[in-house]
DNA sequence: TTACCAAACCTGTAATACAGCTTTTGCCAA
DNA sequence: TTGGCAAAAGCTGTATTACAGGTTTGGTAA
């Protein structure tokens, strides 16, 4: 008999719930680490029963906004891309979205994380970055683990960015690109316009070594046209 | 006693029932609006508990991959911005992001929309755009009102973008946008430069409207740029 | 054929039970 | 006093049962 009295908030219970534990993190201000309370007591607080908490904390936790663990008190988590993963992926799989469409978006968004990373980079993730394409060079013969240092390297550019939004949008389309990456591949039929891409990579890499964001921005953009222009080719998905 | 037999999944039960259930709707080739299995069919497939199953629904329901509703079985769901708003809001909260960050993902990206809106926008869509762009004049005494229309205007540029990526990325933010606009206005302390600010949106409007996509996208960078401007001047948040 | 109604089906919420994991407490030994 | 350890308390994960109330389906009557 939850909610005594007091209108009901819109919608059910479960959704009530999620808005009172949102409310709760904000208003007490926490922090990612920090423990909200246990079931039971929510349970109690919000006058409803454990299942309607558990419900929605398992919702929260799907958005990664808490994380929960056995025997452990829920506690409010840090950001991280793979529930914006599951998303994309599903809009993909779902034809709401196109492989073009993720392209152009990550055109438009690493064109600026290169150049905020050749602005704000460390020395380390300059060499990170470097350290990835020349690895792309070095696996010539395998294309899985050039793809591998191809995603690391853009994860490693987001990150440098300082942008941790820029990163989070990137990292979630790892999924998506790991599955379309070797149609762009193979539609490079010949090992010129495979070296030519990986030299690209490592020119990008200096470029934000060197700290200069207009070439850095450039070269990312030309990388794009250049897969953009591989996908299509060989018929996008 | 779930499972019997058989290797348990990683992780709990839930996480693997998302994972099936994930794979069910990808399997089956689902689109939005299809049904799926009701809760005890998939809790006999899965053979764990219905309380398992609800959880997992729920977490799916939370991202937005099912729309669930009484007595209804769950339906593959449509793309929504509400649940990535969630998590940037919950990222501004716990520090994990700040709003300068969130400017410069608009900034980036709205350039681009502004561009592929001026591309490929209807005729309707165009005049929709501009409708608020005059709204906000028109509300000139207003501020809430205008906040409102210049969030539509922003998002009504997006959908004409035709990718419904940018489109749930600028609608993510608007939550946050709607908390930290008020500062903005507030720190342009004379009418002639919040005149200017309603002006240059129907400038954009425009140039929209006349399809050319070079004019809006730097329309577009300068209204990002007072923006930041005005909220550095205020201090941010 | 169409409109309507009842039955079947399904979800939302609650309550209870217990296994197994984590944290805290409190004691004992050095 | 301090360090370590073991017992106890606390908490979550899962299963089960029950029922109210919403939705879908199929058939009957007009």
């Amino acid at each position: 008999m939850p909610h005594a009295n007091g209108p009901v908030p819109v919608g059910d219970f479960v959704t009530g719930a999620i808005a009172s534990i949102t409310r709760l993190i904000r208003d007490q201000d926490l922090k990612p680490g920090d423990r909200l309370p246990a079931e039971a007591a929510l349970s109690e607080q919000l006058q409803v029963s454990r299942t309607v908490i558990r419900e929605a904390l398992r919702s929260l936790a799907a958005l990664r906004l808490v994380d929960l663990g056995a025997g452990k008190r829920p506690t409010v988590a840090q950001l991280d891309d793979a529930s914006v993963a599951l998303m994309i992926e599903h809009g993909v799989s779902t034809e709401q979205i196109d492989i073009q469409q993720i392209y152009d978006v990550r055109r438009t968004i690493e064109a600026r994380t290169a150049a905020l990373a050749a602005l704000r980079r460390t020395e380390a993730e300059a060499l990170l970055v470097l350290g990835h394409a020349q690895a792309m060079e070095r696996a010539f013969g395998d294309p899985v683990e050039i793809m591998e240092h191809d995603l690391a390297f853009h994860i490693a550019i987001a990150r440098a960015s300082r942008n941790p939004v820029f990163a989070l949008i990137i990292g979630a389309f790892q999924g998506v690109t790991r599955q379309t990456w070797p149609i762009g591949w193979k539609s490079r039929t010949n090992d010129d316009e495979r070296r030519a891409m990986n030299a690209l990579h490592v020119e990008l890499a200096q470029a934000i070594l060197a700290g200069d964001p207009q070439i850095a921005a450039a070269l990312m953009n030309r990388h794009f046209d250049q897969s953009i222009k591989a996908l299509l080719t060989a018929g996008l998905v």
